[in-house]
DNA sequence: TCCCTTTTTATGACTAAGTCATAGTAGTTG
DNA sequence: CAACTACTATGACTTAGTCATAAAAAGGGA
């Protein structure tokens, strides 16, 4: 029986997994992906409380629907224009509904720090970087619709840190303006102590 | 013929906005809304080519599906467990998926700051707030699954500026740590200078 | 008014992707 | 072996449709 209810909690396990990829697989198709019936499929979906598609295609869809009217619901943290690991980089990103404050046409700072935080990591010459610390500046407030151009310069670098300055205009004018140390870390390193 | 031709067409424009408004409605609710029957409208969504809900639902969620691969995308900056103005607040997040850095099961430090900025903004004790700057340490990294505690509190307050502290903590484990200078304004500065 | 055409409804048969309940089979284990 | 868990199969029902066909309703115009 050990071996059997291991091999029933792992196909557990990979099913949530398979579903958190893509929620839009049928019981079917996930049969034959885990080599079960799909009798049994549902079984452990009834047991797991995992919805029918038809659930949660519409809770992604729905998702999707409140998405713009939400306080606080972010699309991207900015298009990458251009990435110099190690030098620099530019970053875009519209002002869009749903960052705002509400009520007031006014966007909420921590999407000029994500934005600039993302960029920050971007352009840290690592294949993984993570930040350690920042300091901010929100200079003037940003309206609804406005282009953010945030630009990166790496200003100093040792070892596994790296400085990386960020200024973001709106138009010709200074936005934002941030100091992020980033720190690069080896694959161990993140995979280290669960 | 005229008429009837025309109440036809001013149907299917109905149709098409209402589905362009709510695109989760069924045949049966957009007969009951529109006064027919329920083949009239499958015969209309036909000469319109307009998809069954299950396609229009599925394209919905698809389209959540490929925003979530880029990027990032945020979907709450927490919730306000406590929140007392002027004084101090707490705030809980679940790092879920789509937060993390790609590939690993790190949460992006900028869910972090938005997190910590939002509950600053909502204990500073003003109606409207934002924040000017932000002094802040990612002192350990955060995985998928977590439940980010954040604690505020106002350490300083004078005339239109108040510094409030944030400690986000994972059970015991400090992960982050910041400083935030929150500004605030009225109303007429909010909407001054377009 | 009768006739003709268009529009609208109704009907039946079928599909996908499920639900729920029940029953049967396979494999392990005391 | 009996008992248990895990898996599979079966049948009846559901939702939200499809397609094709037929019948009823609603205009016209002569």
């Amino acid at each position: 029986m050990k071996e059997k209810r291991l091999s029933k909690n792992l196909r557990h396990q990979e099913l949530v997994k398979r579903l958190d990829g893509n929620p839009l697989l049928t019981d079917e198709e996930l049969a034959k992906g885990l080599g079960v019936s799909i009798q049994t499929i549902r079984l452990d979906r009834l047991t797991l409380g995992l919805p029918e598609l038809k659930e949660r295609t519409k809770s992604l869809a729905s998702r999707v629907l409140s998405a713009d009217s939400y306080p606080a619901s972010l699309e991207v943290v900015g298009e990458l224009l251009l990435c110099e690991p190690g030098i620099g980089g530019l970053s875009r990103l519209v002002a869009g509904e749903g960052m705002r404050l509400t009520r007031y046409n006014v966007i909420r700072g921590h999407f000029l720090f994500a934005q600039a935080n993302s960029l920050a990591v971007a352009v840290a010459d690592a294949p993984h970087a993570l930040t350690a610390s920042a300091q901010v500046d929100f200079i003037h407030p940003v309206k609804l619709g406005q282009v953010l151009l945030a630009r990166a310069r790496v200003i100093g670098k040792e070892r596994r840190k790296s400085i990386v300055e960020v200024i973001t205009k709106v138009k010709e004018q200074e936005v934002f303006r941030g100091k992020f140390l980033v720190i690069t870390l080896e694959e161990n390193q993140l995979m280290a102590e669960e």
